[in-house]
DNA sequence: CATGAATGAGCTTTCATTCAT
DNA sequence: CATGAATGAAAGCTCATTCAT
């Protein structure tokens, strides 16, 4: 007999319907997104859809762990090149401006929903825990090199700079019109006072 | 003679559903939450609900607009009190506690529906705006008497300073088992060097 | 004591609970008009209104016999006046452009309701049996004085002549822009050369 | 390779659906039928029968529009045949009999609804408005060859015929003991002389 | 692999009717 | 006599999921 399945291909029509689905719950979130949408939007029927996800809620985690993940490998990008805080005020700015066409994504949700769904909730933390590891890491570098504050715990330092990002998700919604740059700048001086050794206020 | 109807009785009634209604959206969410356990836990008929709110829909405005102006007045209260940044973040800690029984509240779910539902937000950009005067108001007498720093654009750091309070819930999410002493006192750190002036770098 | 009810004031809240009842449903149909509805347009609360009426359906009844006990009336009226046919097409017309202010009231909604109530059923046959003993008595009289054909059965030719009044009903929903005045001049002929005798063809 | 849909099977299952329908609404009117009892008729689940018409209404339309086509055709039938005035009262009294089994069917409730339901309304003008085209175009013939009075107005003529339809209808149910050799006999003597030529009164 | 027909529990909402005042 | 608060069964409709093809 043959092969039963491509794994290849397999993993590919996963991805399509992730794609779909992440539109779908953004445009309608994880309750008001129905299957027949997600369906529409990736082409496919929902008897094949289903050979793919066992259920919905499958679904929803996989595009909360997806968009955490993606969350995580970006912030790494971005910690270990040049000007990380610089660079990571501009990535929020770059996010925000793509609020205006496409909505503010799924992090909101997620979040809202790791508090009630507790699969939810344990891939949240699990992403949330290597991210900190992650941002914690660089404080640690950066405390080594004098760039940052020696008496910063870093690990509670690094959660707190995680819930930033959540934050400047939060202030697009709440204030869209502010003025860029005057929010990029706000952004910067919160982080950057932040983390700075107590002695000189400006570095990044 | 006859009474037309008593509006002490009708608003006693209203906040009893509303009440019954944040307990169930704050389990459940929005969509999640149905209208027969806003019934159940009301103890009160589908009919007899719907004497008092149109539609699902308007309770869950009406919810919107109660937390939002709650959070509003107590943020009054605690800017016009005694060491308002140390309050701030003790209200804070207060509040996640709190989570640990009863669960983050509804504001998460607030923030992603504003970016669905436009009617609920235009609430939650209205009740922003007018947090945001407050807090404003509060960091320009900061700036007079030399405790923020004169060079903030109030309005802007406003806004940040606000979402802070938004990321503070992420963050309780994110990493719920964080040392409580030493998540305050990183969010106390982070308030505090924001605002400061460029010279000293501890005050409250 | 007092007397319990005054019987006067008592018909005439009925009276005015009818009168309601029957704008709405003209406007609504017998199913599609609520009893919230009614209480509206009668100024009256359920409570009071279910002190006269002990059912929405002893109000179908009610309505259904006052209708048609009109229309009996009203053809008494016809039928033993001047020139009864042209009288009668003339009142069809006139109903019939009453039509284009406020609807075709409730006789097609009653004949479909009598098919299915066994009540209105049997208000409807027996209001149609006495009003066939009017017509059919007059239509003796024709015979006697010679204007009527002695050859028609009377009874079965009442039953056909109020037949048209419920088709010039449906006449007027079928083809509203037809011209008044050959739709009279139609009507007349058919009623006119139905009843007359054989030899001549004009007479009313 | 794959078959998309199969037209013939959907129009199937809608001409099962709009049977059954056909037969709650005999039965209960068009506001008093439930779409559970639709689907029970139809042995099918509420969520199938919504893939094939969107909303109750939607139903009700196909109905009314299907029961108002039929008719059409068949008058054709009968307009087109041998001795059509003696066929379509035959075909009335056959339809009558019908009644005593199955209701008199959804006539009247279409001319009732038509005054409320704007797209119903509309369904009845036109069907109406190309019934009289055919039955007009039979009086024309009619007159061409000397059996109808070339005096009367097609048009008109036509709309008072088709109503003597729906007279039939209620005339069933408001005398449904009539003697029914009689009845036909004074049909059949309304529609003649109502077309004969003026000299003589006995055609067909 | 792929379809879409089919299910049925459950959703929000309505409404005739009752009841305490 | 009069109110309107209160009920709860049932309405129309949705949607995650399954199944025959």
């Amino acid at each position: 007999m043959v092969r039963k399945v491509d794994p290849v291909k397999h993993e590919e029509k996963r991805a399509e319907i992730l794609d779909a689905a992440e539109r779908c719950f953004a445009r309608h979130g994880f309750h008001g997104a129905t299957i027949a949408q997600i369906c529409a939007e990736a082409k496919m029927s929902p008897g094949h859809l289903y050979h793919y996800f066992p259920t919905k809620e499958a679904i929803v985690w996989a595009i909360a762990g997806a968009g955490l993940a993606y969350a995580t490998s970006r912030s790494a990008q971005i910690l270990y090149g040049a000007h990380p805080i610089k660079t990571l005020v501009a990535e929020i700015e770059l996010i925000n401006a793509g609020h205006e066409k496409a909505g503010p994504g799924v992090l909101l949700d997620v979040l809202a929903e790791a508090g009630r769904d507790p699969a939810v909730g344990e891939i949240l933390r699990e992403s949330s825990a290597s991210m900190r590891v992650l941002v914690a890491d660089f404080l640690r570098r950066g405390q080594v090199n004098g760039q940052i504050d020696p008496d910063l715990d870093t690990d509670t330092a690094a959660a707190v700079l995680i819930s930033i990002i959540d934050a400047s998700k939060a202030l697009s919604i709440r204030a869209p019109n502010l003025n860029r740059k005057r929010r990029s700048k706000a952004l910067e001086r919160l982080i950057t006072r932040f983390l700075s050794p107590p002695s000189e206020a400006e570095n990044a």
